[in-house]
DNA sequence: AGCCAGGCTCTCG
DNA sequence: CGAGAGCATGGC
């Protein structure tokens, strides 16, 4: 087993503790972060490595720590990549201040910033995985939903095998394409996403589909209407996708029901809100609409009121 | 037991 | 066109 070390900077503020928070309940054998740690498979220059997270800074000068594993020896330019994969992982590089600064206006948002400053949202390592998994959440609750994609990752994604402990990187979309319906459906999946998530693996694996072009798309809405064209993607999993998977934090999932259940806890006390209501109250959240609905997810989720 | 859960497509009228 | 059925599994 070979073994490097690097530390990685992040512009703050940046809070690692509350910004891992939501891997909390994650599996071990994928992604996970227990006792100040992170840790999961990824792909650097087609080796896998287990890149384990630490903060060793604060919240305003934020440090990280990455210790790396593999069963293959890793170069510089290893290390390298996995120094541009790792910020992204985190959006260790996005500048909170102008979000704070457009959204000082909501009282409520203004109070959970406060609350929760240094938060940044997560982002996957592929655009593809935040695609497939935002198809697998389609309508099902988020337990069945998590439990189907352990599946998934654990029955496609490739093995990392670190001294008897076994750890899986997260499906390729070649892994994807190259299943069957029926093998894709044997993880719990239904007959028409496993053949939606199929579809899409194989328009990648084939180079028909660029995610990782279509995340520099200028405006947002182009972003959506390109994946709202796929098969099985509607606005709902094209707006997941692009906040989950592309560090693009523009669009307002307004017809999640998860956010419209934060947003009427923390603004309508309680009483359930339509997606055009979510929508009115979001006006006044500023250029990264997402990024507002994540706090109000992640306040829910902490139990943090204004 | 049966209904709903962080949607979407297809089929009718 | 708009409304309605069907989908997979787990939890309540």
């Amino acid at each position: 087993m070979f073994s490097e070390d690097l530390s990685i900077s992040a512009l703050a503020p940046f809070s690692f503790e509350l910004s891992a928070e939501i891997f909390r309940n994650g599996d071990a054998q994928i992604r996970k972060y227990e006792n100040g740690r992170f840790w999961q498979v990824i792909r650097v220059n087609h080796k896998l490595v287990r890149a384990t997270v630490e903060s060793c800074g604060t919240v305003d000068k934020p440090l990280l720590t990455v210790e790396l594993k593999s069963n293959k020896k890793m170069t510089e330019a290893d290390k390298k990549k996995v120094a541009e994969i790792v910020p992204g992982l985190f959006n260790l590089n996005f500048e909170l201040e102008p979000f704070y600064e457009e959204t000082k206006n909501d009282r409520i948002i203004a109070q959970l910033t406060r609350k929760l400053c240094g938060l940044k949202s997560p982002t996957t390592q592929s655009a593809f995985e935040a695609l497939v998994d935002s198809i697998v959440e389609q309508q099902i609750s988020l337990k069945v939903a998590n439990s189907l994609e352990r599946k998934l990752i654990k029955k496609f994604g490739d093995a990392l095998n670190l001294d008897g402990e076994v750890y899986h990187a997260y499906p390729s979309a070649q892994a994807l394409s190259s299943a069957s319906v029926a093998e894709l459906r044997s993880v719990g999946l239904s007959q028409r996403k496993a053949e939606y998530i199929k579809n899409a693996s194989t328009l990648i694996a084939e180079g028909k589909l660029d995610l990782e072009t279509l995340k520099t798309l200028e405006k947002a809405e182009d972003i959506i209407a390109e994946l709202d064209k796929l098969k099985g993607v509607g606005v709902w999993t094209a707006e997941l996708t692009m906040l989950r998977g592309m560090q693009r934090l523009e669009a307002l999932p307004a017809d999640d029901l998860g956010l419209r259940r934060a947003m009427s806890h923390y603004y309508c006390g309680g009483k359930p809100i339509s997606s055009s209501e979510a929508r009115e109250i979001a006006e006044g959240w500023g250029r990264w609409k997402g990024l507002a609905a994540y706090y109000l997810i992640v306040a829910e989720m902490l139990e943090i009121e204004p």
